[in-house]
RNA sequence: GCGCCCGUAGCUCAAAGGAUAGAGCGUUCGACUUCGGAUCGAAAGGUUGGGGGUUCGAGUCCCUCCGGGCGCACCA
C-alpha cells in the first residue's frame, strides 16, 4: 500500500466515510505540505458540524502514521500531511534501483495494443503520423509501467483511390516508383488533377479497381515497388523516431475481413442509393456504389486480425480529432456485429498541428512534412551538438530535434490543436524537450565527476527534506496518473517541474564539496539522473547522456 | 442547421471542484574565478470570451450568448 492509499484509509475511517470519497491532492505549494486533504471542509454541513472542529476531530484521530512526520490544520480546514525523512530516502533508494522505478501493476497480466502512427504507403509522412507517433508510442510506454504487456501495431493504408491517384501520376509523369521523393510528387499530381479534370478522375476510378482486382500487370508491378519504397522509407523515420512495431496491419488484407463481416449482416448494413450503409449515430457508407469497401468496412475486419494475432484486454486506437465521429459510428456497429470485441476497442484522438505564421495547405505547397521539420530541427541542433562533449555530434543532434518536436506534442493536453511555431522549437530553451535532456545530462556528468574523483554515493536517512526531494517522491505516482488517463502531458507537466527544480537546487549546491554531505547529494542526483532518464523514456524521447 | 472539441498573461501552454490562477518565450534588470550558462534569480504582465446558476469554495460543473477548430453519404 502507497502513503497516499493509506493515508486515504485513514481519514475515512477517522471521518467515518467510504476510503473513495476522500480527496487528496499535492498542494500546489510544497510549504502546505505533501499531501493536503479538505474532507473536513467537504462533509463538515452534512455531519452537522464547523468545519474546523470536524477537523480537529478527525486529526486527533490520526495519531502516527508511518512515513508521515507532521499533520497540520491550515487555511478553512484543510488537512496537511508532510512526508517523514524516512520515506524520502526510501524514494530515493528506490529510484536508484533504475529499472523499477516509477513502475506500478495496475496492468498486471494484461495485453494492451497499441495502434498509431498509421501513414499511408504512396503519400508523404506528413505532422498528424508525428503527432500520432509521439502520443502512441508513450501511451504504449506508459502502459508497459503498468506491468501490461503490449504491443504496438501499425495500420497501414495500401489500397484506396490514394493509391490510384499515385500510380496515375506516376505513369502520366514517368516517375520512379522505386523513389520515395518521386512517390509524393506523383499522388501530389494525381490527387490534385483528380479534382480538377473529370476524365481523370474516371481513368483513376479505374485504376482503384483494377488494383483491388490485381488484374493488370503493367499497375501491379508500379504498385508492388512503390509499396516497397514507401514503407522501407518509413522504417527509416521509424527508427529515428525510436519506435519498433510489433504488428503492421495493411488495409489490403483487412478489406477481405471487413467484407465478410459486413455481408454477414445484412439486417445490420442495409442498402441506400446504391451503396450500402450502416444507420447509427449518423450514417455512414460501408460500400460505396460501385461495390467497393470503404474505410469503415476494413476497420472491422481490422479489428478482427488484431484479436486474432494478439488477443488483446484493450485495443487503443490513436487518431486526430477529425476521425472520432467516424470512429463512433464505427464502434456502433461494431457493437452489433463483433460484440465480444466491441467493449474492448477505445480510441483516444489529438488535435491537428498547425502554423503559427497560418495554415498548412497541400495545394500551395505551404505544407511542413514529418520528414521536413525533423530535418529543419536536426539542422538547428547541429551548431550546438558539434560545440559539446558527444562522441556522435549527428546522433545527438538528432536526439535533440526528436526532443524538441515529441515534447511540443506532448506537453499539451489532447483534445486542443497544437500551434506549431518554428522559432519557438528550434530556440531549444525553457519549456522544451532539450531542456529535460539536459537536465538529464548534467545530473550524468555530475555521477561522471565523481567517480573520477571516488566519491560514493549514498542515501542519509536523516537528510533534511528538500523541493527535490519530495517532488522525486511523486513520481511514480505522476507515472500513474499519466498512465491512467492515458494523457502523456501529465508526465510532461511533472517532468518539467522536476527537472526545474532540479536546476534550482544545482544552482544553490556544490554538490561534490568534499564534504560528507556529498553523498547523500550525490544520491540525489543519482535520483534525479534516474527519474529523467525514466521519465524521458516513457515520453519517447532520448536522453543522451553528454550534451 | 446538427454533433464533438476549444476559448486562461503580448505569444505558446499548465492548473483531481480547493489555499495568493502557474510555467516558458518575449520585455527589463541581475548571477557563480565553482560539479556542464541549452542554467539560475528578480521585475512587469490576468475581471480565466460575456452573462446567469449550483457549491462552504468555480478557470474547472449546469444554462445561455459570442468567437474559433473539426466532423456530418459513397475519401482515408
Amino acid at each position: 500500500m502507497t502513503i497516499a492509499e493509506d493515508l486515504k484509509k485513514r481519514i475515512a475511517d477517522a471521518a467515518r466515510i467510504s476510503s473513495a470519497e476522500v480527496t487528496l491532492e499535492h498542494p500546489a505549494e510544497l510549504k502546505n505540505g505533501d499531501y493536503s486533504s479538505p474532507v473536513a471542509i467537504q462533509y463538515a454541513k452534512k455531519l452537522g458540524k464547523k468545519p474546523r472542529d470536524l477537523t480537529e476531530e478527525i486529526v486527533a484521530k490520526l495519531r502516527t502514521i508511518e512515513g508521515v512526520d507532521k499533520i497540520e490544520v491550515a487555511g478553512a480546514g484543510f488537512i496537511n500531511f508532510y512526508l517523514a525523512r524516512s520515506a524520502l530516502a526510501k524514494a530515493m533508494e528506490e529510484a536508484r534501483l533504475e529499472t523499477t522505478w516509477g513502475r506500478n501493476d495496475t496492468n498486471k497480466d494484461k495485453k494492451m495494443m497499441v495502434e498509431y502512427t498509421d501513414p499511408n504507403p504512396f503519400k508523404e509522412f506528413h505532422i498528424g503520423h508525428l503527432m500520432s507517433n509521439a502520443i502512441g508510442e508513450s501511451v504504449a510506454r506508459l502502459t508497459e509501467f503498468t506491468g501490461a504487456e503490449v504491443k504496438r501495431a501499425n495500420y497501414q493504408g495500401d489500397v484506396g483511390p490514394h493509391v490510384a491517384k499515385a500510380i496515375w501520376g506516376l505513369k502520366k509523369l514517368g516517375l520512379n516508383a522505386a523513389d520515395p521523393t518521386d512517390l509524393g510528387k506523383a499522388y501530389v499530381a494525381g490527387a490534385s488533377a483528380y479534382e480538377d479534370d473529370a476524365n481523370v478522375r474516371a481513368e483513376i476510378d479505374a485504376i482503384n479497381a483494377k488494383l483491388y482486382e490485381r488484374s493488370d500487370d503493367e499497375l501491379n508491378k508500379l504498385y508492388d515497388v512503390g509499396r516497397k519504397t514507401s514503407l522501407a522509407h518509413f522504417e527509416e523515420i521509424y527508427k529515428v523516431l525510436g519506435t519498433k512495431f510489433d504488428h503492421y496491419f495493411f488495409e489490403s488484407e483487412a478489406a477481405p475481413k471487413g467484407m465478410e463481416i459486413v455481408g454477414a449482416h445484412p439486417d445490420v448494413f442495409v442498402k441506400s442509393e446504391g451503396a450500402i450503409v450502416y444507420h447509427g449515430p449518423h450514417t455512414r457508407v460501408f460500400f460505396t456504389a460501385k461495390g467497393l469497401p470503404t474505410y469503415e468496412t476494413k476497420e472491422l475486419g481490422l479489428a478482427l486480425m488484431k484479436a486474432k494475432e494478439f488477443p488483446f484486454d484493450l485495443s487503443i486506437t490513436v487518431t486526430a480529432h477529425e476521425q472520432s465521429g467516424y470512429f463512433e459510428v464505427v464502434l456502433d456497429a461494431m457493437k452489433k456485429v463483433l460484440p465480444e470485441l466491441a467493449p474492448k476497442v477505445k480510441h483516444i484522438s489529438h488535435g491537428m498541428m498547425r502554423l503559427a505564421s497560418g495554415k498548412m495547405s497541400s495545394r500551395t505547397g505551404d505544407v511542413i512534412t514529418g520528414e521536413s521539420l525533423l530535418r529543419d530541427l536536426t539542422e538547428a541542433a547541429r551548431g550546438r551538438a558539434k560545440e559539446s562533449r558527444a562522441e556522435d555530434p549527428e546522433k545527438l543532434s538528432q536526439d535533440i530535434a526528436v526532443g524538441a518536436i515529441k515534447y511540443q506534442i506532448l506537453k499539451q493536453a489532447s483534445g486542443r490543436d497544437i500551434i506549431f511555431d518554428r522559432e519557438r522549437a528550434l530556440s531549444l530553451e525553457g519549456d522544451s524537450g532539450p531542456y529535460l535532456q539536459y537536465a538529464h545530462a548534467r545530473a550524468h556528468g555530475v555521477m561522471e565527476k565523481a567517480r573520477e574523483q571516488n566519491v560514493a554515493a549514498a542515501v542519509d536517512k536523516n537528510a533534511e527534506p528538500t523541493g527535490l526531494s519530495r517532488l522525486l517522491h511523486r513520481f511514480p505516482e505522476a507515472v500513474a496518473k499519466a498512465a491512467q488517463e492515458l494523457e502523456p502531458h501529465l508526465l510532461t507537466n511533472y517532468l518539467l517541474e522536476f527537472a526545474s527544480a532540479f536546476n534550482r537546487w544545482y544552482a544553490n549546491e556544490q554538490i561534490l564539496d568534499g564534504t560528507p554531505a556529498a553523498a547523500h547529494k550525490l544520491a540525489l542526483t543519482d535520483a534525479v539522473r534516474v527519474t529523467l532518464k525514466n521519465g524521458l523514456w516513457l515520453l519517447g524521447i532520448p536522453a543522451p547522456e553528454k550534451m
